[in-house]
DNA sequence: AGCACGCCGACT
DNA sequence: GTCGGCGTGCTC
C-alpha cells in the first residue's frame, strides 16, 4: 500500500503536508527536506499514513531524510502536537518553536560539543623551538595562551583564517582536537541544612518521583525556594534522572546557574533565545543525548527533549513572560505541566505570588500545595504601611511621609527604592491655558515627556516628537507636565537628597548590555543610596542594604478595565516589597495611594497575598471569569477600520450556534488605534474548556478561509493573559 | 511566511 | 517602451 508521510513545515498554515517517502518511510520525529512550491524546506515528520488527504497526483516525493533516528522522541512529538492543538497554532509553527534554528537547516546534526583544538606536546616544543611561521605560529601561540583548549568560535574571532593553519598543524601532529570538557569533580559546596518546611516540601515531591503529580511551592521571598529546587534536583541526579528548570527571564539565569553549578557538581545546560544558535542547538542535543542532566532555560526551553526526565520545575510560575505573545501563542508553564504528565514525573511550580489559575488548581485538588512561611534570611517580614496621598502637599508626586522615610533610611546609611512603573519624566504634557495635551498621531494616546532628551515619546509605537516651546493649539506658554515618571522622581529625589547618590534603573538607563549589572554593582558596598526604577527592579539581585521600598502610583492598577489588573497589582506589590530587608536589617514598605480604603489594598496589607488572592478568586468565580471560565480572543488589525469590523463580524457569524459559548463583541480593542492601525477583537468565553475547544477547532480552521481575513492581520489567542 | 503571477505609474 | 509597486493566491 502506498504510504505517505505527513510533514509539519514552518509556514503559518493550519495543516500538515503529505509527501511520498522512499521504500522505508522515515519514522515520526525525523526531519526531512521537501520541495514546497518553488522552495525547499526542512520539516518534521509528524505521522505516517497509508493514504493522503489530497489527490495522489499532487503528492511530491521527499528530497531527503535528514535523520536516521528521530530527532524528536515520541513524548516530545506528542507534546508538541498537543500544544499545536490546544493553542490552535499552525503545526509547523509549533515545531519551529520546539527546534533550535540551527536544527532547522538541511545539514547533518552538529557535534554535541563545539569543535575545539589544543596543543600537543610536540606542538609545545615546536612553539618553543620557533620552528613555525605566520598563521601557524599565531595559532600555536594562541593555543598555548588559551591554557587548555580553544573553541572554534573563539578562534574565528581571534584568528580569522586559522583553519588553514589548523589543517597543517594537525597533519604534523602539533595540535589535536580537544576532548569534550571533563565533568567537574565532586560538589564544590555542601548543601546548607534545610529548615523543617523546606525538608517537608522536598520529601513530598521526592515521594512522587516516577509519577506525574503537580505541586505548588508557595514561598515568600527569602523563604528558600531555590534550596528546595536544588535538593530535589540533587535527588533526581542521584537517581540518574534529568531535571528541567524554567525561569521567566535570562536576567535571572546567571546567578541561578552559578548556584546550581557550585552545588551540584554536574554540567548545567542553559537554554534561552539570546544564546548563539549553534550553541543552543548543541545544548538541546546534549539534553537529547542524556549528557545534560540539568537544563535551565526560559520559555522556549520547555521544548527540551528529556529522555531520562526526573523532574520539571517552573520558577516564578505566575510570571507573564511564560506566555508567548506572538506567532505561536503557547504558555510554557502550562506546557511544562503537560510534558510532566507525559513524562510521568512530578512538576513543581514555585512562586511567592502564585497565579490565580494555579491557586484554583490547588483549590480543586489537582495540585498539592507546599508552603514555605519561614524566612530564614530575614529577621521578620517587612512592615507594610499605606501612605494616604489625599490632601497632601506633594513634591513631584512624593508625599512628605515618603520623603521623610527615605531621609531616615539614607541617614542610617541604608538604601531606599522608589518604585514607579512608568518611565520618562511625565506621562502627559498638558496646556493649562486651553486643555490641549500632546498626543501620538498614530495611537491617539498621550505622549510621554522625556525631559532630558527634550522629546515626546509614544510608549506604544515608538513615535517621537519634538518638545514644543508653546502650546501648538493656543500658543500659550503654559505647557505643564502632568504626573510622574521615573525620570522626574529621580530628579526630585536628587534635589531633596543632594548628598546621596540617586540611581535610576529603567529601560532607558539600562539600554546598553550589562548596564543593569554595572549600575547595581556600584551599589554593593554598604553606602546609602536611592534607587528609582520600574518593573526591572521587582526581581533578581540581592540588595542586602536595601531597607525601604516605596511604591508610587499603583492607583492605575486599581481601576483598570483588565480583569487581571488586580491580580497583577497584588503580585507586583508583594514582589517589590520582598526586596526590602535582609538578614539583620528589618525592611519597611510604603504604599502611596489615593485609595487607602480600596479592598484589595486593605486585604493585601492586613492579611497578605494569600488572602487577597482568595478574595480575587471569589470575585472571578462570581463574575464567571478565568480560572472559572475559559477564554479565547480573536484579535484583528488593519489600516481600515471597516476591514477590521467586516472580518470580526464574519468571524462571529461563522461561530457554531448553541453550546455554552458566550460571545463578547466584536468590539474595539482597549487600544482602538495603535501605530496607525485600527484594532478590534472578539472574546469567546465558555464555562468548560472542552466546550470552548470543541467550538474553537473548526472555527479556527475556517477563519483563514474567510474573504474578509485577507484584508486584516489577525490572531487567535487561547487563554489570553493580556486583553489589549 | 515566501514566492509567484498580474495589472497600473515614473524612468533609462 | 520596461522596471517595479504590492494585491491575490498557493504551497502536499
Amino acid at each position: 500500500m502506498p504510504a505517505v508521510v505527513r510533514v509539519a513545515l514552518p509556514v503559518p498554515v493550519p495543516s500538515l503536508f503529505d509527501y511520498l517517502p522512499g521504500p522505508v518511510p522515515p519514522a515520526p520525529g525525523s526531519r526531512v527536506l521537501v520541495p514546497f512550491g518553488r522552495r525547499r524546506l526542512v520539516g518534521v515528520v509528524a505521522d505516517v499514513r497509508d493514504h493522503a488527504e489530497v489527490e495522489p497526483a499532487r503528492l511530491k516525493p521527499l528530497l531527503r531524510v535528514l535523520d536516521g533516528t528521530p530527532l524528536l522522541d515520541a513524548e516530545l512529538l506528542a507534546s508538541v502536537a498537543w500544544a499545536a492543538d490546544y493553542w490552535l497554532g499552525a503545526p509547523g509553527e509549533a515545531y519551529a518553536n520546539a527546534l533550535p534554528l540551527a536544527l532547522r537547516e538541511p545539514r547533518p546534526l552538529p557535534e554535541l560539543h563545539e569543535e575545539a583544538w589544543t596543543l600537543t606536546t610536540a606542538g609545545r616544543s615546536a612553539l618553543d623551538a620557533g620552528s613555525r611561521r605566520g598563521g601557524s605560529r599565531d595559532l600555536l601561540r594562541f593555543l598555548a595562551g588559551a591554557d587548555g583548549a580553544a573553541a572554534a568560535g573563539t578562534l574565528d574571532a581571534a584568528l580569522p583564517g586559522w583553519r588553514a593553519a589548523a589543517r597543517r598543524l594537525a597533519a604534523a601532529g602539533l595540535i589535536a582536537r580537544a576532548a569534550p570538557p571533563p565533568a567537574p569533580a565532586a560538589p564544590a559546596t555542601p548543601a546548607p541544612p534545610l529548615g523543617p518546611e523546606q525538608r517537608a516540601a522536598v520529601d513530598a515531591v521526592a515521594a512522587s518521583f516516577g509519577r506525574f503529580q503537580p505541586f505548588l511551592l508557595d514561598g515568600v521571598t527569602g523563604s528558600g525556594k531555590t534550596e528546595v529546587y536544588l535538593a530535589l534536583i540533587a535527588q533526581a541526579l542521584a537517581q540518574g534522572k534529568q531535571s528541567l528548570l524554567l525561569v521567566p527571564e535570562i536576567g535571572l539565569a546567571p546567578q541561578t546557574v552559578r548556584r546550581l553549578r557550585e552545588r551540584l557538581g554536574v554540567p548545567v545546560e542553559v537554554l534561552h533565545s539570546n544564546l548563539a544558535e549553534g550553541e543552543r542547538a548543541r545544548a538541546w542535543l546534549r539534553a537529547r543525548s542524556g549528557e545534560a542532566r540539568v537544563i535551565l532555560g526560559t520559555r522556549s526551553a520547555v521544548f527540551t527533549p528529556l529522555p531520562q526526565a526526573g523532574l520539571v520545575i517552573v520558577d516564578e510560575e505566575h510570571d507573564g513572560a511564560y506566555k508567548q505573545q506572538e506567532g505561536f501563542r503557547y504558555h510554557a508553564r502550562d506546557l511544562a505541566l503537560v510534558r510532566a504528565r507525559a513524562l510521568g514525573v512530578p512538576a513543581l511550580l514555585g512562586s511567592a505570588t502564585p497565579s490565580l489559575e494555579t491557586l484554583a488548581n490547588v483549590e480543586a485538588g489537582r495540585y498539592r500545595a507546599l508552603h514555605l512561611r519561614a524566612r530564614p534570611r530575614a529577621a521578620r517580614p517587612p512592615q507594610v504601611q499605606i501612605v494616604d496621598m489625599r490632601a497632601q502637599r506633594l513634591e513631584h508626586g512624593l508625599s512628605p511621609a515618603l520623603l521623610a522615610a527615605v531621609g531616615e533610611a539614607v541617614a542610617r546609611g541604608e538604601q531606599a527604592l522608589v518604585f514607579r512603573n512608568r518611565r520618562g519624566y511625565a506621562p502627559v504634557l498638558l496646556c493649562h491655558a486651553c486643555g490641549w495635551h500632546a498626543q501620538c498621531p498614530r495611537c491617539e494616546r498621550p505622549l510621554t515627556l522625556h525631559a532630558a532628551r527634550r522629546e515626546l515619546l509614544c510608549h506604544h509605537c515608538g513615535h517621537r516628537a519634538h518638545l514644543p516651546a508653546t502650546c501648538p493649539a493656543c500658543g500659550a506658554a503654559e505647557l505643564k507636565p502632568q504626573g510622574q515618571g521615573t525620570e522626574r522622581l529621580e530628579q526630585a529625589l536628587a534635589a531633596c537628597f543632594p548628598q546621596t547618590p540617586v540611581l535610576r534603573i529603567d529601560r532607558e538607563t539600562t539600554r546598553r548590555r550589562d548596564a543593569f549589572e554595572r549600575l547595581l554593582d556600584g551599589l554593593r558596598e554598604d553606602q546609602p543610596a536611592i534607587l528609582v526604577g520600574t518593573q526591572m527592579l521587582a526581581k533578581g539581585h540581592d540588595l542586602p542594604n536595601l531597607t525601604l521600598v516605596a511604591i508610587v502610583g499603583v492607583d492605575e492598577g486599581l481601576h483598570s478595565v483588565d480583569f487581571r489588573a488586580g491580580e497583577r497589582l497584588a503580585q507586583l506589590v508583594v514582589q517589590v516589597a520582598g526586596r526590602a530587608g535582609r538578614a539583620a536589617k528589618p525592611g519597611r514598605v510604603l504604599l502611596q495611594t489615593h485609595h487607602p480604603d480600596h479592598p484589595l489594598l486593605r486585604s493585601l496589607l492586613a492579611q497578605g497575598y494569600a488572602a487577597a488572592a482568595r478574595e480575587l478568586l471569589t470575585e472571578r468565580r462570581l463574575a464567571a471569569l478565568p480560572p472559572y471560565a475559559h477564554q479565547a480572543l480573536l484579535r484583528a488589525e488593519a489600516h481600515q477600520r471597516a476591514a477590521v469590523d467586516d472580518f470580526l463580524a464574519a468571524a462571529a457569524a461563522a461561530l457554531p450556534a448553541g453550546g455554552d459559548l458566550r460571545v463578547l463583541g466584536p468590539m474595539p480593542a482597549p487600544m482602538p488605534l495603535r501605530a496607525g492601525r485600527a484594532r478590534g477583537q472578539l472574546l469567546l468565553e465558555a464555562d468548560r474548556r472542552g466546550g470552548l475547544h470543541a467550538a474553537l477547532r473548526p472555527w479556527a480552521a475556517a477563519l483563514g478561509t474567510l474573504p474578509a481575513a485577507r484584508r486584516v492581520r489577525w490572531s487567535l489567542d487561547v487563554d489570553p493573559v493580556d486583553l489589549y
